[in-house]
DNA sequence: GCCAACGTTGGC
DNA sequence: GCCAACGTTGGC
């Protein structure tokens, strides 16, 4: 069975366009740097999907859906020294860090914003809307995804 | 730009 | 193992 996610990104550094627009609308999602994140990640199936999320954005919201088309791999930049995402503790003998491949799939017609997604209904609990959540990398229930999809498609 | 809510680091 | 200092995230 598969699960679902969700992934957030600045739009002014890797926007859902961005993610559009790349070769076969696939990209690798690097960087991430928190064993919290890493381990949502590794926990990531083929074919689980995914929520994109618009931080640090105006409005935050969230834009759109991908899907995991590969599972996690060690992420390579992490014992690259010229990457911003260089880490000491990562080599290729002992990968710290994972990433996985992520495809496009569709963008809203409209963003859902956070401030509307407060309000709704059986999205209480939902760690995007947990105060002072600042994990990148998320589960989403079954139920919040059904939630937000119908909202999604109004 | 501010600042709350984190996570990480390193001295002890 | 504790915890202060520091760095980062991300909403506002």
């Amino acid at each position: 069975m598969s699960s679902f996610w969700l992934l957030k990104s600045e739009p002014s550094v890797f926007s859902i366009d961005d993610l559009a627009k790349s070769p076969h609308q696939t990209t690798c999602w690097e960087g991430v740097r928190n064993y919290q994140a890493r381990n949502f990640l590794r926990a990531m199936a083929v074919g689980d999907q995914v929520f994109f999320y618009h931080s640090n954005a105006d409005p935050p919201a969230i834009v759109g859906i991908a899907k995991i088309v590969k599972a996690a791999y060690p992420d390579y930049f992490s014992w690259d020294s010229s990457s911003k995402y260089f880490d000491k503790k990562s080599s290729p003998e002992n990968p710290a860090w994972s990433m996985v491949d992520v495809k496009f799939v569709e963008k809203f017609p409209t963003p859902l914003p956070l401030d509307e997604l407060r309000i709704v209904k059986g999205l209480e609990s939902m760690e995007l809307l947990r105060k002072g959540s600042r994990l990148s990398v998320q589960p989403v229930r079954k139920e919040e995804w059904n939630i937000i999809l119908k909202l999604a498609q109004v």
